[in-house]
DNA sequence: CCCCCCCC
């Protein structure tokens, strides 16, 4: 037949505990697990020939290949990586066979077939068993069944430990708290301290990894005093006794249902096992510099590149936290032969030496776009390596050295859309003639105008506190604000302005709108002090708005119609409004004059 | 129990 013989007998040695290298093994059946986590897992049913076990996962870095159909029925795999794992309450514990690299030997359409008449492993043959050599004698792994009712936290860490009997991250549920986790801290937080109306404190969080998945955990106050410094980012460490709920999805980027908050009960022990080796290594999917460009705006990227330039320190107090903040732009190139601006954030910045130009290794950077440009910024849970020793960073020092990024043609930062020069100028009157807004796509013009009447009525609302959401909320009461996009309350919420008002040329009057930050700009005032104004200091409103009366700009505007119900109304909406530039005023004066005129054009 | 990262 020439495909692959099966490692006959072999699950069952693997399910004993025993470490089998690279078996080999046959695909029978495989599914998606049903769960109402937003994570994606895979169960497949797996023969040696002789057994079967139908408690084998996949870890979710393969179900790449489920997805590109190379994981089908009869398909024969070799194990390259595996472990097996603790799933289930104590005493009714199941274990798994967790699979973390693979390698296809033979598609299962070519291979068509069942091989032999595989039974359940749990009936294997005590000479089968007897076949493996001895298991390293561990005197707690013999104590390990015997589940008696003790609930010491330390004897349960340490059985678990010694026995192997840890559990996958990805069969943490809130639902069961008698688990062993053994992970690898992939990034951790600055502490941060925190002050609203439901109190202040500290916390640091961290993201943890195993075979099986990842995890969020966060420590707050005493938990974070006591563990920041024993936890070490890429060392990997024994934790138990953490609380499960859900993760927030807002604010995660990590493939889990389910986030963990330490309790005084949480034990962590660093794990100081040389053979760590089930514990997977950061994982980076690398993309070239030039590959941001056609990704979607806030997507996450990891990335390597050399840092060409470094700009200065920055720090600035946010306009809606009033929180200050410090930041740092790079400029990463690579041998894309692109260049991408990265900011780094807080100690990251402050502590940044550029000056020799080191490799930068990201994870989980997210996109910033603007104007058709992109950046990429440092977050939360994204992780910063400086010249990593990887391949990739040698041959990037080796061509950077050797002049390579001397000439970048790709700039992915630089601004392309939402160009000045090509919005047209028009009147009012241009504008209703030439029926702007009627199209599917909002048209756009700029023009001079006079502000004339700034409506007062209706010019703020109050928006959800969350930085990119800015629906208006609902007020529920006793200092509660409940957003219906984030599905939240909270005990705050943030001004927005969404001003009207009357503005005209030569031609005609229009009523536009101007949303927050051009009302702020307009009125000179940030969107709280206007909201303030409006809801408690009628005078100083009528000073902030009545001094924009007269005043001349000039405003670039989105011109659409809009339907409610049975009517269609065309709007406007300012997206910018400037001081008159003259000299560009003029210029276009001077060409309208031609046009009409015909002097001094060269037709 | 946080969940902030501006601006162009």
């Amino acid at each position: 037949m020439g495909y692959s013989s099966l490692s006959t007998g072999v699950i069952a040695r693997i399910m004993h505990g025993e470490d089998v290298s690279k078996p080999v093994l046959q695909i029978l059946a495989i599914k998606k697990i049903n769960s109402n986590a937003d994570s994606e897992r895979y169960r497949i049913l797996i023969s040696d020939g002789k057994y079967f076990n139908s408690y084998a996962m996949l870890a979710s870095q393969l179900n790449e290949m489920q997805h590109k159909g190379q994981l089908e029925e009869f398909t024969i795999v070799q194990l390259d990586k595996y472990v097996t794992s603790m799933v289930g309450k104590d005493g009714a514990g199941k274990r798994v066979l967790i699979i973390s690299e693979l390698t296809v030997l033979n598609p299962g359409a070519d291979v068509k077939a069942k091989i032999g008449e595989p039974v359940t492993y749990e009936n294997a043959s005590k000479q089968d068993l007897a076949a493996k050599p001895a298991p390293p004698p561990v005197a707690a792994a013999k104590k390990e069944p015997a589940h008696n009712n003790n609930n010491n936290n330390n004897i349960t860490m340490n059985s678990s430990m010694n026995a192997g009997m840890t559990h996958p991250i990805s069969s943490l549920s809130p639902y069961q708290n008698k688990w062993v986790i053994k992970a690898r801290v992939t990034s951790k937080t600055a502490i941060r301290t925190w002050s609203n109306a439901r109190g202040e404190g500290k916390l640091f969080s961290m993201d943890l990894m195993d075979e099986s998945g990842e995890i969020r955990a966060t420590a707050f106050k005493e938990q974070c005093d006591k563990f920041y410094d024993l936890i070490q980012v890429d060392s990997v460490y024994f934790f138990s006794k953490c609380q499960l709920k859900p993760a927030n999805k807002q604010y995660s980027q990590l493939d889990n249902a389910y986030e963990m908050t330490f309790t005084g009960e949480t034990i962590v022990q660093l794990c100081e096992d040389a053979d760590d080796g089930a514990i997977p290594d950061i994982k980076y999917n690398l993309v070239p510099i030039s590959e941001v460009s056609g990704m979607e705006n806030k997507a996450a990227v990891d990335t390597i590149g050399i840092c060409k330039e470094v700009g200065e320190l920055q720090s600035f107090v946010s306009r809606t936290t009033n929180k200050e903040f410090k930041k740092r732009d790079l400029t990463l190139v690579d041998m894309s032969n692109s260049a991408i601006n990265l900011t780094l954030w807080g100690d990251d910045a402050v502590n940044f030496d550029g000056h020799v130009q080191p490799v930068i290794l990201v994870k989980g950077t997210r996109i910033n776009e603007f104007n058709g440009g992109k950046s990429l910024s440092l977050g939360g849970g994204s992780i910063m390596k400086i010249n990593p020793d990887i391949p990739e960073a040698h041959k990037l020092r080796g061509w950077f050295d050797n002049g390579g990024g001397d000439n970048i043609a790709n700039m992915v930062s630089a601004r392309t859309g939402g160009g000045n020069f090509s919005t047209d100028w028009m009147t009012f009157k241009d504008a209703r003639e030439r029926n702007l807004g009627s199209g599917d796509k909002p048209d756009y013009f700029q023009c001079k105008a006079v502000v004339h009447i700034v409506k007062q009525e209706n010019a703020f609302y109050r928006a959800c506190p969350q930085t990119d959401c800015n629906k208006k909320v609902v007020d529920e009461g006793n200092d509660q604000y409940r957003c219906e996009r984030c599905n939240a309350l909270y005990p705050n919420f943030k001004y927005r302005l969404l001003v009207n008002m009357s503005i005209g040329d030569w031609t005609s009057n229009r009523w536009v709108t101007c949303f927050n930050e051009i009302g702020e700009q307009l009125l000179g005032h940030t969107s709280q002090e206007v909201g303030e104004a409006l809801e408690n200091d009628a005078a100083k409103a009528e000073q902030i708005f009545s001094s924009l009366n007269f005043t001349s700009h000039i405003f670039k505007l989105r011109c659409k119609n809009e339907s409610y119900g049975d009517t269609t109304r065309n709007k406007l909406t300012v997206q910018s409004a400037a001081p008159i530039n003259h000299k560009e005023y003029n210029k276009y004066l001077l060409k309208e004059l031609k046009e009409l005129t015909g002097i001094g054009s060269s037709n």
